[in-house]
DNA sequence: CTGAAAGCGCTTACAG
DNA sequence: CTGAAAGCGCTTACAG
């Protein structure tokens, strides 16, 4: 049923019933109400493509995702909590994936040039990040999830990774660490150099020399970590403490303590950056692991939520955000032995 | 740039525009070289809303997740597959959360009255699905990620859960072991049902008596596999194998033998399903698993592929499929202690 | 507070 | 092989 036939049903024009629907102020009440329970009660629902046509707005939001559409565990839950708040206003999330970076360059201009997106949400930018001067030049809305450097300003919020690894590094310093590794991300992203300046600061205001042994970049797998923490305890003066990037990285790197004899947690200290997985606890793990916090889902919620600020012309500069990472103390992470 | 504009700017008439850029035979193919040419020289692309407008199709495709929204590491893949297929068709992605199936039911209803989406992919059915009846009703073409009972007849996907854990009972048996456990997914749905099947017949086969006690459901965490495993262990006759739902639990359920002081693979024997996942793989632990293998991203292009078999009129009973499952064997299922 | 009518940007019978 | 025109189902100035 389309609006001319539901409007005639219920002996209104169309234009009032299409106010009444989208909520403008000057229908009367009562005819409002009258509106809403018929369209509930006949099944009316405006066909959401003349919808945007009509209005020029999308009513989506795009995000792409590079690596063969390989959404790991950390897109899943930055998507979930998208989704949750974009629900919520009827907005709906275009996913598209892409093999290369060119690719997905490709894809923000197709989704620009097709009016598919009102936004999209940029993830895991680079320090200096092509494709968001690209979204500005094409002036397709975004919200970054991470920070980089512009010569314009754009919306983003990012976690302190700087002060989450300096924090996790200087805790191990206090506990008589003196040899830590860090399994970190690769360093091309903001993120991982970010945490890499952390670790670096926290040791050098401990007195430690970074050793490059010590610090070792990779994917955030169960594997690279298994891989990464064997290389530390091959060395002539392995680590007492590692650092992992992420759950699964930890899990890597405590099989490797496993299987080398050792005990992680007490052999070895662990201290986890943990994106919050509904099915991987850190509280689970033995022993239980000392974990830099910060829920990717509570982040995807309220990217979501910028997106819709912006469009509703909020600008850019007043949408910037850090959230703080609170390092939670867990049964990983004993003093060095002596 | 409108169509319009497009058509004027290059001496076409707009229907010979639509046409050639729709690959319509009837164009000269010098013309629609012409135009392709120009559209992309000129940044041109047709508004997708009014094509939608104008088609009545949507261009996407809708799936549902229950749950607050908590894609877990299973919906990852399936979507990475799904994305991947459909992109090739220019189709895009509806993600929609829920909280509960009658959420769920709701959300379909306003799909199909909104024409939002063509078709949408339902997963994890139950035995007898309702949500089934309601997308035949409302005549919203979907394709169901697994099996279920239905009046009429409809496009799915699913491997052979069955078969699976009859294979991979039957196996641990053939090994010697006498009391094989199974952590199993919630029997409302079709999939765990029929793993639990399996697993019956396979014990049946061999002359062994299923124990209520062997036989545990839950969530496939990593924690959950982690509980239901202690209580094995706890059991005054504790099993000397376990087939874990997934590799998620497969971890909780090492964990807690090593726990329990006790050697995964050799004093106890584990077989894992695998979804495959990139980030966790079966090989990379200690002992490497033992799995029943089928490849949830591989699914996910598939039931992308048949969804768009649907919407070009293939009649769902042509659309029907159960892949195999293979049992790749490692090292962490060796033969009962004597 | 309500309605008639133009317009959003496409596609597609129909005519040539 | 190409084009003029109607139509898809909404929204929204404009008029009352």
């Amino acid at each position: 049923m389309n609006l001319k036939e539901f409007a005639s049903r219920i002996g209104l024009s169309a234009t009032t019933v299409s106010r009444a629907m989208s909520g403008y102020p000057e229908v009367r009440p009562e005819t409002r109400a009258r509106v809403l329970e018929a369209a509930e009660k006949l099944g009316y629902r405006p066909n959401i493509s003349a919808q945007r046509l009509a209005t020029g707005r999308a009513g989506a939001i795009g995000i792409v995702f590079q690596g063969g559409g390989r959404f790991g565990p950390h897109s899943s839950e930055l998507m979930g909590g998208l989704s949750t708040r974009l629900q919520r206003d009827g907005i709906d999330i275009l996913v598209s994936t892409v093999e290369t970076e060119e690719d997905e360059m490709a894809a923000y201009r197709r989704l620009a040039a097709s009016k598919r997106v009102d936004a999209v949400i940029l993830h895991t930018p680079a320090c200096k990040d092509e494709r968001i001067a690209l979204l500005q030049a094409l002036g397709l809305p975004f919200v970054v999830h991470g920070r980089s450097k512009a010569e314009k300003p754009f919306a983003f919020l990012d976690i302190d990774n700087f002060g989450a690894i300096a924090e996790a590094t200087r805790y191990l310093a206090g506990l008589g660490h003196r040899r830590i590794a860090l399994i970190n991300g690769d360093t091309a992203s903001t993120y991982a150099r970010d945490r890499e300046n952390g670790y670096r600061a926290a040791l050098e205001e401990n007195g430690l020399m970074p050793d490059t042994a010590l610090l070792r970049r990779g994917e955030f797998t169960d594997e690279t970590g298994f891989r990464l923490t064997q290389g530390f305890l091959a060395l002539s003066a392995p680590p007492t403490a590692v650092i992992a990037g992420s759950m699964m990285s930890a899990l890597g790197a405590m099989r490797a303590i496993r299987i080398a004899g050792l005990s992680p947690g007490t052999d070895i200290a662990i201290v986890a950056h943990d994106d919050v997985f509904p099915y991987l606890s850190p509280d689970n793990l033995v022993p239980a692991v000392t974990t830099t916090q910060s829920p990717m889902r509570a982040a995807g919620e309220r990217i979501g939520d910028m997106a819709l600020r912006l469009l509703q012309g909020e600008p850019p500069e007043a949408l910037q955000e850090v959230w703080p990472v609170e390092l939670i103390l867990r049964d990983s992470t004993r003093p060095a032995p002596a």
